[in-house]
DNA sequence: ACCATATAGTCAACCTACTTGACTATTCTG
DNA sequence: CAGAATAGTCAAGTAGGTTGACTATATGGT
């Protein structure tokens, strides 16, 4: 593999991501969610599975806690989230989706599912099982990076 | 393709080129080339075309002309660009690489380069010629989002 | 040829999402 | 049970973008 042909892998797998991020966004705010961005969508995910304190959240998207807390203010003025009482520490507080949380998470998952739907009328459906797989072997864990 | 397995996909996609991103970033950071962030990867690889002007550069980064105006500045400040007169046209000014804004191109393919080799490791080589000719598929055209 | 309009670029002010630093309240530990 | 660590917030500063207003040059219709 040359440089140049690294380049071109390179710049399709971002135009990819950059694409599917802002057709995912879009299919969010065409089902009447608005005022939430791409970025959200790493804390929504976060939430979704049993909610997070502030300090899981920050850590999860790799960020200050002092930025998580404010993301979660934004959520819950927005009425996507809420804080409640943590169970056996008085110190943290549960950050849980609300039930139009859910909604929007509901709506995310449509419209990732409506792009991967032309992929596979693009590539053939058992191809888009192929890429995931290959993806899934290369993405790195640890937080996600909601910005270059 | 159910929901949570387009969301996997979407997440896969997502870390991978985040990962990706930032390896680069690491690999230009490493041979010497400080003070250079991922998001202006998309701009040296406009201007090694044969320069741009900065509505040109605006246009294909999908900001604005003053964002980046600013953005050259920062390039020309740090050494990797320069502002020339352009032949023709006595309102703009053709942005172009400096040698060093070369060095740092080269320096930004050799990491790629090298993230590339270690996905062939893993996937075998043909696998990754038969993933980037899937995502330049599925990739879409327009301007790139360097933000989500 | 000329004036109206469009375009390239910049300056200034502002906005937003993030940072660092300082602080309180609670929990863990030796 | 005192000292250190942890969860969270408040406040101030920073970086990278925005909109709006402006100048200089180019383009096109009459």
């Amino acid at each position: 593999m040359q440089h140049s042909e690294a380049m071109a892998l390179s710049a399709a797998l971002l135009a990819a991501a950059g694409g599917l991020t802002q057709r995912i966004h879009e299919g969010v705010v065409a089902r009447g969610f608005e005022g939430v961005r791409p970025a959200h969508g790493f804390a929504f995910a976060r939430l979704a599975r049993d909610g997070a304190t502030v300090t899981d959240l920050a850590v999860h998207l790799g960020v200050t806690k002092q930025a998580a807390s404010q993301l979660v203010d934004e959520m819950v003025r927005k009425g996507y989230a809420e804080r409640r009482p943590h169970p056996g520490d008085a110190r943290a507080r549960l950050v849980v989706l609300t039930e139009r949380g859910w909604a929007c998470t509901r709506a995310a998952e449509e419209a990732a599912a409506e792009v991967v739907r032309e992929w596979g009328a693009v590539l053939g459906e058992g191809e888009v099982g192929v890429l995931r797989e290959r993806l899934l072997r290369i993405a790195p864990q640890g937080p996600v990076r909601p910005s270059w």
